[in-house]
DNA sequence: TATTTAATGCAACACTATTGCATTAAATAT
DNA sequence: ATATTTAATGCAATAGTGTTGCATTAAATA
């Protein structure tokens, strides 16, 4: 999808810096920090706008936020209709290659049930693992 | 074990300030960050300080980091001997629970094996689940 | 007790992210 | 097309978390 239909569908108004960012998005296929976005922009944009754009994108189900143990958080474009507003999925797991640094969903692994111990309740989940990628594995 | 025990066991220098930190992460069962830490101690350490300490006390396997997805990292006791110096465990998830705000070790429940696409390699691995705990589940 | 080695505290700094506010631009109604 | 409304943008300043350099002090060892 056009990033600006992307943005039409999520009721965001249209500009020149979300579709450039959005575009950055599509771009590529890993999670992406503020840093990151930064040097793929060629156009210099305000980091607060980034920030706030980044916000909006996620509120909005667009994005979701990747925490990866890093000191950044990074995002990485919501796929399958099953983010919303505040609500994201977490039904896949969050890789990130030790050789490459690049961070990325893994779509294609399924989650195991995890079982809470008696009394709890679980709101959300997040796997995460770290190791070499297939790309980077040879 | 006692602080200095344990200090003795890992191989640190016994110092009243690690005696007063190991102290609280024993007498608190759930993971602490610095702020944590800095509320509980009776005494004014300089943050360096504590932040330096909680650096040997990972390096040295007496406690591990947990990234709960909050803007501190948060640290708890290792317990089992199963973590050492820089390999610390990741057979046990953690939980963060949205009423009482406490982060902690789950270490009554397995993590189910998780594959990944062929190709990858795993190093460590990290499962996180927010909800309510048994205590605040009423 | 003397010596060596590491821990501590202070000051300064680095990095990531956010807030307030004035300005500009997009969407909508006229 | 134009006026109006509402939101996005950019700048400056600030907040929060954690780190580095260095002189001093204290713990462990000889």
């Amino acid at each position: 999808m056009s990033p600006k239909d992307l943005l039409k569908n999520h009721g965001l108004k249209l500009t020149p810096n979300r579709e450039l960012i959005l575009s950055v998005f599509i771009n590529n296929k890993h999670a992406l920090s503020y840093n990151n976005l930064e040097a793929l922009l060629a156009k210099k944009l305000d980091r607060v706008t980034v920030y706030r754009t980044l916000k909006s994108f996620e509120e909005s189900g667009i994005i979701h936020q990747i925490h990866d143990e890093t000191s950044q958080i990074k995002y990485a474009l919501c796929h399958g209709g099953t983010c919303s507003s505040h609500q994201h999925s977490d039904s896949h797991a969050h890789f990130r290659c030790e050789e490459c640094d690049k961070t990325f969903c893994l779509e294609e692994i399924a989650i195991p049930e995890i079982k809470l111990p008696p009394g709890y309740k679980k709101e959300t989940q997040s796997v995460f693992i770290q190791g070499v990628c297939a790309a980077c594995n040879h």
